[in-house]
DNA sequence: TATTGTTATACTCTATAACTATA
DNA sequence: TATAGTTATAGAGTATAACAATA
């Protein structure tokens, strides 16, 4: 059987070589969501750092500064400024603790608690855009096996 | 029935919120892979972008730093350095183009080609240990829908 | 004037290291 | 002395813009 329009080769197609490598995919897609992303919550004010922060806190467990940057791999002194923003917006509230005063307790404000939603809906709409060419059920599988290799090389994320 | 163990928390896992997110994953992994690459490049005394560059010049096709550079994504002043460091290590050849003398054509050295093989077995390791949780079948079907979301949003991405 | 490759500059992130106040 | 939070500094990585040669 002929074939009538043989695959045209884009003149500026990636090699097949990095097409074939996986983590050259996981690399660039990462990065590419990351950039959307950002993009979008900046046209709303807000940071992606601001967002883990706040979805850290929405766990409901009272946290202190370095819990929050060790779980989110941040440094100490970034955090800082990330802090500095939502309490500004009225997001969070940081309380010495009265038990060790060099500690601060840093909890979510019912305005914070809503803007979550917000920050959620975003990042739905993002990933809704990246993965629309995969089914329901690709892409569960995808998001399964993306889950079980990073909880393999970090303790953090954890797999149900 | 009783859960002898119950489900021990660690103090800094990471929410359920952004362990759901697919983009968080996808971002997160693909960082940590990436950096993972890089140091394992380094101790070769090679670089990311030196590898991806041999991979497209790995395809045959003579090319002009335009659109290696338009391929990778790169920008054209930092193409420059990485070819020179190619150049000097022997792996490539520049050589102005006789038609128009402004172009430079790019191509591999034999040594060039060689040296491509090595970085393959880098990258392979590197996947192998990210990797190693899933099965053969979970591993293709990762990649095939990494591959298929990312031809959808870059059409450089060529999916067979 | 526009384009190719080159070089130089500036900006953003991030990583490191001081600094203070409490313990 | 050691730790929590803060602030300041330095470095890598990247993006932007000027530049010389050729078309």
């Amino acid at each position: 059987m002929t074939v009538p329009f043989p695959e045209v080769k884009q003149p500026d197609a990636l090699p097949e070589e990095l097409c074939a490598c996986t983590s050259f995919l996981l690399a660039r897609l990462g990065y590419a969501i990351k950039l959307s992303a950002l993009e979008a919550f900046e046209e709303e004010g807000f940071s992606l750092y601001q967002y883990s922060v706040l979805a850290v806190l929405g766990e409901g467990t009272r946290e202190t500064q370095a819990t929050i940057a060790d779980t989110l791999k941040l440094d100490r002194g970034q955090l800082v400024g990330v802090l500095d923003g939502l309490e500004e917006a009225g997001l969070i509230e940081r309380r010495r603790d009265q038990v060790d005063r060099r500690r601060h307790t840093v909890s979510l404000t019912p305005a914070g608690r809503k803007q979550i939603g917000k920050m959620r809906a975003i990042v739905k709409r993002i990933e809704d855009q990246y993965f629309e060419p995969l089914d329901a059920e690709t892409r569960a599988n995808l998001h399964d096996a993306l889950l079980r290799v990073a909880a393999n090389q970090d303790s953090r994320f954890q797999h149900s």
